[in-house]
RNA sequence: GGCGGCAUAGCCAAGUGGUAAGGCAGAGGACUGCAAAUCCUUUACCCCCAGUUCAAAUCUGGGUGCCGCCUCCA
């Protein structure tokens, strides 16, 4: 198994610290608003790999935080009139909504920083003992050249960095590459004790705050957004090492942007898409397949036209899984012939050693769609029951460790819907076909898609 | 200025030395009352130039173009 590493910059095989136990953190959303589509990328990027590692038999903890105060967060309550907690709760629970309506498996911990406030100050105080971080009236700041590897993850210089840096007004630091670990309270801001006064915990601390709670001192998998690198991890590195002497994560995982017009997602350029725009439009199922058809570390550009491409593909492994389960029901075992078989065992390997390099689940997908062509073709020349059962089996198992195909094509046949196909199979026996066209197109309104096979009349519903 | 990524058919996209997966769209065919679905066939001088090599989309150098990070941002 081999993964890339942000750290090194290269592809690394992947061995776990301890046997087949895979400690993940992954940097999860600020809780001012709904998540957008480029969070959503990194939600389901992650979750994916977490669900292969365990299908492969690692015993995986996976932690993915809430940052709960911040800036932002201040701003916006301020604005609705409401706290900051009232604020976050309602984005935590809205969260959880467009999460789980993607099949975003929830994670082992979502801990909140706000939660963790005790074991913040503790790292700070450590810090600050240790002689990394120094207090300017009430700021805490973290001494940035005191940490020899600074820079090595983002792999800058940092006198180069320190070229590029400010100092924004009212900040106190000895050099402007420092780093708040925890800011003075201000007027009406929430607010904890701490032996520096009042005041709450910097951006960056809560993240090596929690890992270090929840997964130990050295982690397997820290992952993120891409515009993490830096100075987000950069800072969570420079602390955690600072505080425990130990290497903090052995592997760097960072997705691709997504982007707009092929440009990065921003506020300020307006074109900016939440989750829950997306999910209004399209089935989730869609949005997942979309993101993992291509690979995780590249751009990936968000459109209209390239998300319906997505759901034409996605339909053609439904209509495989819809034909075969229907087969298996009707037609299976009803002819003397004991029918074809299908050698699974080839796509299986060709997908677990397609994920198995670097999560390349693009190619992984092309896997499923060669099986799906395998198994149509057996399909028009009679297929034994227990290999179509089999094949059906697995479309659904390696569909799954994606989170797709999970949906049932097949309902039961309503009254009104059965008198309707009769009422048209009447017609067509007559070649009266325009009614017959017209009983197909009001079952289409319904959502129920026919199709006239040799084998009699077909009927589906139409699912994404 | 410093650092990095990308450039493969109309579109999307795999592929890190041995003469190009897969999907969408298009064309032709089979099937069909018509559709739909499915199957078969078909569509690539791998951005340009030079080099290394028996052999390069894949390695090296140069060029062009696009994008990103260095500042809150997934």
């Amino acid at each position: 198994m081999q993964i890339y590493n942000t750290l090194t910059r290269r592809r690394e095989e992947f061995v776990p610290l301890k046997d087949k136990e895979v400690k993940i953190y992954v940097c999860g959303p600020t809780v001012y608003d709904f998540f957008h589509i480029g969070n959503a990328r990194v939600f389901i990027t992650f979750e994916t790999f977490r669900r292969f590692l365990k299908y492969r038999g690692y015993k995986v903890t996976y932690v993915q935080n809430f940052t709960d105060i911040d800036d932002k967060l201040i701003k916006r309550a301020n604005e609705e009139g409401i706290s900051v907690k009232e604020l976050a709760d309602k984005y935590i629970q809205e969260y959880f909504k467009d999460a789980d309506a993607l099949g975003i498996e929830r994670a082992d911990y979502h801990p909140r920083a706000t939660e963790t406030i005790s074991d913040i100050i503790e790292l700070v105080k450590k810090l600050y003992d240790e002689g990394y971080a120094y207090e300017v009236d009430g700021d805490v700041y973290y001494r940035t050249r005191k940490f020899e590897g600074y820079g090595k993850l983002s792999h800058q210089d940092i006198d180069e960095l320190a070229a590029g840096a400010r100092i924004e007004v009212g900040e106190k630091k000895e050099d402007p590459l420092d780093f708040a670990l925890w800011k003075k309270a201000k007027q009406g801001e929430p607010s904890w004790e701490s032996p520096w006064g009042k005041g709450r915990p910097g951006w960056h601390i809560e993240c090596s705050a929690m890992a270090l709670k929840f997964l130990g001192e050295t982690i397997d998998i820290h992952a993120g957004g891409p515009d993490l690198i830096f100075p987000h991890h950069e800072n969570e590195i420079a602390q955690s090492e600072g505080a425990t002497g130990k290497p903090f994560a052995k592997y760097w995982m960072h997705v691709g942007y997504l982007n707009i017009n092929n440009e990065k997602m921003s506020k300020s350029l307006g074109n900016f898409f939440t989750a829950r725009d997306v999910l209004s439009k399209y089935d989730p199922e869609v949005i997942r397949f979309f993101m993992l058809s291509a690979h995780y570390r590249s751009p990936i550009n968000y459109s209209m036209e390239l998300i319906d491409q997505a759901q034409k593909g996605l339909e053609r492994l439904y209509n495989t899984v819809n034909d075969l389960t229907y087969y298996l029901k009707n037609t299976a075992g009803q002819t003397a012939s004991p029918g074809l078989t299908i050698e699974l065992e080839p796509y299986k390997e060709r997908y677990i050693k397609a994920m198995e390099d670097d999560f390349n689940t693009a190619d992984a997908i092309s896997v499923l769609f060669e099986l799906s062509r395998e198994i149509n073709t057996a399909l028009r020349e009679g297929v034994s029951a227990d290999s179509g059962q089999k094949a059906l089996a697995l479309m659904k198992e390696l569909g799954g460790i994606l989170g797709i195909l999970k949906k049932e094509g097949e309902v039961n046949l309503e009254e009104e819907i059965e008198l309707l196909i009769k009422k048209r199979e009447e017609a067509r026996r007559n070649k009266d076909w325009s009614t017959a066209d017209s009983i197909r197109e009001q079952l289409k309104k319904m959502g129920i898609i026919l199709e006239d096979t040799p084998g009699g009349v077909r009927w589906k519903k139409e699912i994404l």
